[in-house]
DNA sequence: ACATCATACCTAGACGTGCTATGTATATAC
DNA sequence: GTATATACATAGCACGTCTAGGTATGATGT
């Protein structure tokens, strides 16, 4: 697909699935795939740089997991500024959507 | 708005808007506007490189022409493959859309 | 006359983010 | 002992949008 168009969502992804419950990276961009019918692949080299960026930003906190077979996980969940950052991002993607189909309907809907 | 969520819709946009017939840049940024309720304001700094884009890939035909009061304008159309790209494009943004909203629908929606 | 705004085009350079490619390490399966 | 899945990480590239600047004309206002 046209990964130009992933522009800018990424960030939003990643904090609806974690808005969810905590996750790890690996398992997030399994639900993202799955969710998103196969379509977002979410590769590694935007994932977990996008998870430093947004743990930066203070919007994730991270903490390291060790499961019983020694695999290390490092988990995520929202912080409160997370969650208020989701939800202006939400309420972004729906005017921009609504922006785009606005132009793809054509003046037509315009009356 | 966070702009980087136009990336890869801007095209799109373009010659969504020339599928209707002929126009030129600043007219082509005005109808956006006005047909996304505001919300794209599509920069000279994006806009104009674009169309020059996609005049390189055959996708638009330009010509001058000028007004009774002698202004030049670059008027452009769509060329068979732009009105090709434009169905792909439709059909791509529309499967994405569907992705994102598939992922902030949550698996609930999956059932 | 002079300023200002809308119209109309153009470009250089900065910026940010998703991608490719690569690396590490463990567990499981064959 | 080779391959696959899991799990994290980073360097560097690619490339479209933006900022900021430029040119030029016509209309409007004082």
């Amino acid at each position: 697909m046209e990964s130009r168009l992933l522009w800018g969502t990424v960030d939003m992804l990643i904090l609806e699935v974690l808005g969810r419950g905590a996750s790890y990276g690996y398992q997030i961009a399994r639900t993202v795939l799955s969710e998103s019918r196969g379509y977002f692949s979410l590769k590694e080299g935007s994932l977990y740089p996008a998870l430093h960026r947004l743990e930066r930003q203070k919007l994730l906190a991270a903490k390291w997991e060790e499961t019983d077979e020694g695999r290390r996980r490092k988990f995520y969940r929202l912080t409160p500024a997370g969650r208020r950052a989701l939800r202006a991002k939400r309420d972004q993607w729906e005017q921009f959507a609504a922006g785009v189909n606005g132009v793809l309907g054509g003046v037509r809907e315009l009356a």
